[in-house]
DNA sequence: TGTTAGCACTCAACTCGTTAGAGTGCTAAC
DNA sequence: GTTAGCACTCTAACGAGTTGAGTGCTAACA
């Protein structure tokens, strides 16, 4: 069967009527709020085409349509190229910057929470925010000095100020003059370097240049690499949890539970993430609807990520999941909004 | 009307049923298992007076009875009191200690994480860990250095080894030399000083010191008011949030999602830190029941707290969010456990 | 050939009355 | 003081009946 001008009429004013009423969207309802002009039994005959395509289904027989996830595939899609095109259009013409919802904050930390809160407000949905992420960071300089007797503070930047640091106990006491020279062996060695450059052969020239002090360069080492791993996994930060619970339809005991379970297991976002940082080489928004989430307790969602970009080229996610009966629109508007305003916070 | 033995005994039965199974327990059933040997009329006469005294309640006329708040409150008093004195019976006589739940983590940060899963993981209930605070804190070592042109590193470390740091961004560059002199005049002034005792006075004299880095010093002490800001709002670890649903009486929609939001906003958790770090000056164990929790979303909870101390004086708080139906003894021995535990790690 | 009116049919949701069962309070007897 | 017995109360579960929204199909219409 063929999908014409006017399959896709219907099909979009379901949609639009069941985003708004939640209720099942009978063929009467159509006939009366869309400019076709057609009786409810001309609707009818459209409707069984609708879901025999797969785009629209019932409940039961005798209840109205709702959208099945082709559905809102279909119309998430038609969307989104209508929205490129109105862009394409007036080009650059107005681009009205929505005012800066985001509080000036310091640290990337609480610059996060509060991008994942804003959303989360703004959208009266779950959000969630992944820290920019990259590989292979370079270090850019690290210093070592002693605190106290048998403790040393060792200090590490890596390339994007990225800063990590550790105590270290140490039974040797060291003096300032070669704490110095430490310091500056240190940087010269390995800094520039990435934490995964670091080798054997590297390790045991500096044990040996270190002379007495060998075994403080080897703890020092593991901080570096101790370091590497907490710089490893994703740092994620949700926020409007609760938003869950104004949606009948996954406010369900069980289904909350998994949900509200999983963004609070933050591992497990991680899926989420990697997945829209591999797909989205485009820099564009995804929307994914329904089963199409790679996280299992999403399947009654839908999820809508974008990735943002630092400077240093490290890349995070943000995203919201919400029903998938979901205000698309305006969902996809505000993310990319938020989306810029993040691009920029870090381009200062 | 007194309270007497058989009183207690019934009240206790009550109760005791009423954990397990969740439903109201009729006077039949009292009468059947419980050595007293008693008619279930007997047994209504009784019940009728411990009625009237408010210690259980019945939610509807044809129905058994349930525990109020105040005979919940009457039964942990009185188990505590037992345990107690079992206790100082046997002494330290085997004081069985049992097997080390927290696995070994090197941060305080990533221990406490621990700490707030293995609990709910142990309980099935939320729980929340706030990380050992204490006001005034001393300065103990600063350290500024320059990180590449026009960026400089401050790492500043508090009494207790708390490490904060902040990268400021410098417009006049600055030499080796005047660094070192710098951190050793920073040092001689400020280290031994709580955050709150630098006072116009020695800022003033440290900026004339400095002379043409005057300025920079003024960033980095604005550096450290920042410090001691982030140091001032008690950091909350939660965990087990889902645990609610596996409870009927929290988990309807409204409960649940306000008790799911007052875990994801932490500071609304201050309350009840704040609350049991006062009233615990003893350093027991703190059971809320219902009403007496100090946080407005929970009054149809009870919540279980305890203190934890530092070598340095610091204190924290650990804590459990559960049903009023919560299985008091298991909880309070659970907490105890885990507490001893968290002192211990924290005394190598 | 596409569109429409009409009609029989289906199904969920609600209402209402009935019943069963658990538990109580009260009274009178032990 | 304790107990057996009984009338009473209230909830939960069940089932029948009703309503209303919506459908699919057919036949007539433009």
């Amino acid at each position: 069967m063929e999908m014409d001008e006017r399959k896709i009429k219907i099909l979009k004013a379901v949609i639009r009527n069941y985003l708004e009423t939640g209720e099942p969207v009978g063929s009467r309802t159509i006939s009366k709020y869309t400019d076709l002009n057609l009786s409810s039994a001309t609707i009818r005959n459209e409707m069984a085409d609708l879901e025999e395509m797969g785009y629209i289904l019932q409940p039961h027989t005798s209840a109205g349509r709702i959208p099945s996830d082709a559905g809102y595939r279909f119309y998430v899609d038609n969307m989104m190229r209508e929205q490129q095109e109105k862009l394409d259009k007036r080009e650059n013409e107005l681009n009205k910057k929505e005012e800066l919802l985001l509080e000036k904050v310091d640290r990337v930390e609480d610059l996060l929470k509060n991008v994942a809160k804003t959303l989360a407000v703004n959208t009266n949905y779950a959000t969630m925010v992944a820290a920019p992420h990259k590989n292979g960071r370079t270090i850019k300089f690290i210093q070592i000095s002693q605190i106290e007797k048998g403790k040393i503070l060792a200090v590490i930047v890596l390339e994007g100020n990225v800063i990590k640091n550790t105590i270290i106990e140490n039974l040797t006491d060291i003096d300032t003059e070669d704490c110095l020279k430490l310091n500056i062996m240190l940087n010269s060695t390995v800094a520039g370097l990435a934490l995964e450059e670091i080798n054997l052969a590297i390790i045991s020239r500096l044990t040996a240049q270190a002379g007495e002090y060998g075994m403080l360069i080897r703890d020092i080492l593991d901080a570096i690499a101790a370091a590497a791993a907490s710089e490893d996994d994703i740092q994620i930060y949700t926020s409007g949890a609760t938003n869950i619970f104004k949606y009948p339809e996954l406010s369900d005991n069980t289904k909350a539970s998994k949900l509200i379970y999983t963004l609070e297991e933050k591992k497990m976002l991680a899926n989420l993430v990697t997945d829209s940082l591999d797909k989205d080489s485009d820099g564009d928004i995804k929307v994914y609807i329904g089963e199409e989430t790679p996280v299992e307790s999403m399947k009654d969602c839908s999820v809508v990520t974008a990735t943002y970009e630092l400077e240093d080229g490290a890349k995070g996610t943000l995203g919201i999941i919400g029903p998938k009966r979901m205000d698309y629109e305006k969902v996809v508007e505000t993310i990319k909004n938020i989306k810029t305003q993040l691009n920029d916070a870090f381009k200062h």
